[in-house]
DNA sequence: AAGATTCTAAACATGA
DNA sequence: GTCATGTTTAGAATCT
């Protein structure tokens, strides 16, 4: 649409702020009835037409700010309703005639600027609907294909976002908060933002890069020179030959000193002319620097948000920075805007980080755990994972169990050791050391039951760890071997395919492992656990190894972790649970159910059944039917240690001081 | 470097 | 003979 259509402007300095509002108000009634005036007159004017808008955008200003002052900044179904249709952020439909986007910078913060945008580009679209598209002329049908346009642009933008994982929108979700789409949005995505939309006011020639001269332009001052710079009146001149900027030196004072105010916070070298109080046209000659490179100008073009001017060399651009991005207000605005958006970002950033501490934390730790690692324990794990791939989860594969809910061990890896060889099938990797970072397996697999089962993840955990737990997680202790392999395969994914090769190992740790008891039944022949045998394989070395605790401790044992001994702890730690004594004092509920585990463990496997649906069905009787089948080479007998020393990591990752745990871990003797 | 653990692969035996 | 089950051995990887 051609700016010289145009024939009244809106002041929109700050001093017209308090117009906005009452203008605003005053078109409560009528705004969006301009429309169908216009409609019914049959003929809309320019004028009128520009009243209209007028109207629908202060009004729609006005109920943003409203929303936000209320704290109805959420995409709630109000602005949905208000904007039906998916419109583009952009300056471009305020319709040019009646504000320029400069002055709606002004008034409005980047946040409240969009939205106010998004309500009236619907507002448009509305309007042009219902208004006989010959009356607005080709003008109008121009300016609707750029809003479609801009509305194409945005979404794309979105979807960037959302495949950047930066935004999640919900599907269908027509109107995006702009709020949060503010703060998703990188820089550059904000950029190009605006670079669309000064992509559509140059189309439609809504600003004309009338000579802003100042000498400055707002946002770098560093250096250019102001030598070259010709120090003009600062008028952007609408093309209805109306100055665009009305505001008052007292106002722009008042602008200059929020900026200044605002640099001071986020210190933005770039407005530093501006915070050290440089007057309205000072000249900032005395920060020239005639470097070779300017951040705002790069591949021969102008940098400036929203402006692509091409400069063929560094002296053509610094022209054109002093004329078209002068101290002027629009460039105070946008400069403004910038400073919002690096905010924003910094907001965005600390919250992201805040939020990837969590995750860590949750993944690797215990969830709502108020201490903080910086390094949590099962990073180890995610380094050893990160040593056999750096991938991460699959497409499709559910989310990991990382619901805040759920209660992990500090040990706990769970998910997060997927591996590239569990993904993706591969042939022979070692995953001992994720299956020592192991958490109880009772309460990994009771927590992420779900998750393995869906997920192509190998488990965590030793075969012979898995087979045990198979085996105790039934009423009467004993499975075939048919029926280990089908508890894998339904508790597993994973084990849903390779079958030759684990089903071997499988075959092979049953009879590697003393622990496990062959017994015959009338049903052929079933597996037992003896769980002293099974305790017996921790390995002695492992108990209480400070150094390994430490390691834990500090999370900085990425891969350094005595895999063994992750192993032991975990398995140990399930055993312990399993035996009778400590079932007791699990269900107790006197035990952290945040610790490590064998509390919760006692619930899982009473939870895990043997069905593969998480619920109860066993209950801690006798282990190990000794039929001492097979001899194995035999070791220490500190059964109880493994657990104790769980305890004392537990203790440390957690709750220092508490020994508790230890204490009561230490009954573990009754296991027979 | 040695030892331990785990995993994978394979060969072999046995019985249905 | 085939298959499932069970045993055993060997090698590799990883860790302490």
């Amino acid at each position: 649409m051609m700016v010289e259509s145009a024939t009244e402007t809106i002041r929109t300095t700050p001093s017209n702020q308090n117009g906005v509002s009452s203008l605003s108000s005053q078109s409560d009634g009528g705004g969006r009835e301009g429309g169908s005036n216009g409609d019914t007159n049959g003929e809309i004017s320019p004028v009128d037409l520009l009243h209209l808008q007028q109207q629908q955008a202060l009004q729609a200003a006005r109920q943003f700010i409203l929303q936000q002052a209320t704290g109805l900044n959420s995409p709630s179904s109000n602005e949905i309703k208000q904007s039906p249709v998916q419109v583009p952020v952009s300056m471009a439909m305020m319709t040019p005639q009646m504000i320029t986007p400069q002055q709606m910078q002004q008034i409005l913060s980047p946040p409240q600027l969009q939205a106010l945008l998004q309500q009236q580009q619907a507002l448009m679209l509305q309007q042009v609907t219902h208004t006989r598209q010959q009356q607005l002329g080709n003008k109008q049908l121009a300016f609707q294909q750029q809003l479609i346009q801009m509305q194409q642009l945005q979404q794309q933008h979105i979807l960037n976002l959302q495949r950047q994982g930066l935004v999640n929108l919900q599907p269908g979700q027509g109107a995006v908060p702009i709020q949060s789409l503010h703060q998703a949005m990188c820089p550059t995505d904000l950029q190009q933002l605006w670079k669309d939309v000064a992509g559509v006011q140059s189309t439609e020639e809504v600003m004309k890069h009338e000579g802003l001269d100042l000498t400055t332009n707002s946002s770098n001052t560093t250096s250019y020179s102001a030598s070259k710079v010709s120090p003009q009146i600062p008028h952007h001149t609408l093309p209805n030959g109306q100055n665009s900027v009305h505001t008052p030196k007292r106002d722009r004072a008042r602008l200059f000193e929020w900026i200044s105010s605002f640099t001071k916070e986020s210190s933005d070298e770039h407005l530093t002319p501006y915070s050290k109080g440089a007057p309205l046209q000072s000249t900032h000659s005395t920060h020239e620097e005639h470097t070779a490179s300017h951040p705002l100008y790069g591949h021969g073009e102008c940098k400036w948000p929203g402006c692509e001017a091409l400069c063929e060399d560094m002296g053509q651009f610094i022209k054109h920075l002093n004329s078209e991005h002068a101290l002027d207000d629009r460039s105070t605005a946008q400069c403004r805007v910038q400073m919002q958006v690096v905010q924003q970002l910094e907001i965005q950033l600390a919250k992201e980080s805040e939020r990837l501490q969590a995750m860590m934390a949750h993944l690797h730790m215990r969830p709502s755990e108020p201490k903080h690692f910086n390094q949590p324990l099962n990073l180890a794990s995610s380094m050893s994972l990160s040593k056999r791939e750096s991938e991460g989860f699959p497409e499709g594969l559910p989310h990991p169990p990382t619901s805040a809910a759920t209660p992990i061990t500090p040990m706990r890896q769970g998910p997060s050791v997927i591996s590239s060889s569990s993904l993706h099938g591969v042939g022979p990797i070692r995953r001992r050391n994720s299956d020592k970072f192991c958490t109880p397996i009772a309460s990994e697999l009771a927590q992420n039951c779900e998750f393995y089962k869906n997920a192509d993840v190998r488990p965590p955990f030793t075969y012979a760890s898995l087979i045990r737990h198979a085996i105790l997680e039934t009423s009467d202790r004993q499975l075939t071997l048919n029926e280990i392999y089908n508890w894998f395969t339904r508790m597993f994914a994973y084990f849903r395919r390779n079958t030759a090769t684990w089903k071997n190992a499988v075959r092979h740790n049953l009879s590697l492992h003393k622990c496990f008891v062959r017994v015959e039944n009338v049903k052929g022949a079933v597996w037992t656990v003896d769980e002293v045998e099974y305790q017996k394989r921790r390995p002695p070395k492992m108990t209480g190894s400070p150094t390994l605790v430490k390691n834990m401790i500090s999370g900085l044992g990425f891969g350094s972790l005595n895999a063994s001994y992750q192993a032991a702890l975990a398995e140990s730690s399930l055993g312990l649970l399993n035996s009778p004594t400590l079932m007791n004092n699990s269900t107790g509920a006197s035990l952290n159910m945040l610790h490590i585990g064998h509390d919760d463990v006692s619930s899982t496997v009473e939870q895990v059944n043997s069905n593969g649906s998480c619920s109860p069905g066993l209950s801690p009787q006798q282990y190990g039917h000794h039929v001492h089948v097979k001899e194995e080479p035999a070791e220490m007998e500190e059964d109880s240690r493994p657990m104790s020393l769980m305890a004392s990591v537990t203790q440390n990752l957690s709750m220092p001081g508490d020994e508790r745990d230890m204490e009561e871990e230490l009954p573990t003797e009754e296991l027979e």
